[in-house]
DNA sequence: ACGTTAACTGAACATGCGTTCAAATCCTAG
DNA sequence: CTAGGATTTGAACGCATGTTCAGTTAACGT
């Protein structure tokens, strides 16, 4: 019978993946050795191949877990028009990214190591995220609360300029989590013409 | 004497530049390696050492002549009054980004592939950029044409924004450049309270 | 106390890496 | 045509890579 007490694979393997994420995002996938991976978790090399099938599944199922908690969250927050439907949407967010900086970097920097098939299940659950703002800024646009010329380009557009939030944020720093939140739903809600 | 005509280095040295510069792009700098790059110019990897010190110059080289060639563009962009200036800045971004998505995918993904020297070099170039717009928009909410509650953040956020046209601008597209323009115009302008 | 098995080690494998350099090749100047 | 320098080759260097696997260790259920 499997050991259920004392087992090592419980603890082993979230340490595995912390190490992995930690190191993936401070140095990217393909400089990252599994060398180092097992060394910052205190194994040799090939005790990493007990948790994953290879390097690059480590890196899939990093991104996988991320954007799937990301949607599973964002299916979570409660529905509402259009105006407090984007309101709802910047700070959920801004929230969510700024709490993950090191999921987020890798989710999105690191779409060019994953292999073919691997890439386009990734993308597919962005392109499922992005399809969220998009359905509200329609919506918004179609009631007239919203100005926009291109759902599809302001999506973007709205969600580059949030993401960008991780590039600087550092907790502890001049302005609180609220603040920024703040910042960003009013920058978000004017550009798409929100009054 | 040197050869002064027929010489390969003046046709080598760009050569391999442009290779590197889509391959570092298309894979990452750690993913690339020498012989590929040599490879792609039809030579040996170690024909590459007569025009490079090393891997991490070509890189860098890359990068500061992306920023340095950013930065004398915008300076023979011509001055204007907060509002106009802005419009200025954000058509000149979209522009010179859309045409060089290699360059700007590099220098800002490759940060992190730099040294510390180097980065430290390449950071100082970027934040120079970014005070053109932060000047800008102190100059227009001083001027009570703008409303930013933060500069700074306004900054990042509308550079995150316009440089976010490169994730999906594919020339040939459903939109023209002067169209993209257009939109990110509309939206820059209207996110920094510009009516 | 014992046998079972999960967990891990440590060495090995083939391959690729960045870089160096003597030798070969190519082209120009004279 | 030849001398000489620019340019490139091709092999070699030491080291790192991802992955495999027989063998060791240690904790569990009985």
């Amino acid at each position: 019978m499997a050991r259920t007490q004392g087992s090592h694979s419980d603890i082993t393997g979230p340490r595995i993946r912390q190490a992995a994420l930690r190191l993936f995002a401070e140095r990217g996938y393909a400089a990252v050795s599994m060398r180092q991976i097992a060394g910052a978790v205190g194994l040799q090399a090939g005790a990493l191949y007990n948790y994953t099938a290879d390097k690059q599944s480590l890196l899939f199922e990093l991104m996988e877990r991320h954007m799937g908690d990301l949607l599973s969250a964002r299916a979570r927050e409660p529905e509402a028009e259009p105006r407090a439907a984007l309101e709802g949407f910047v700070r959920f967010h801004i929230r969510y990214h700024i709490a993950r900086p090191e999921e987020v970097f890798i989710a999105y920097m690191e779409l060019r190591s994953l292999d073919a098939e691997n890439f386009a299940r990734i993308e597919a659950l962005r392109r499922a995220y992005e399809d969220e703002l998009e359905g509200i800024l329609r919506r918004g646009a179609q009631a007239g609360v919203f100005e926009v010329e291109d759902a599809k380009v302001a999506t973007l557009a709205v969600i580059a300029m949030l993401t960008g939030v991780n590039t600087w944020y550092r907790s502890g720093g001049r302005l609180s989590l609220e603040e920024v939140e703040d910042i960003y739903w009013n920058m978000a809600r004017r550009a798409v013409g929100a009054g």
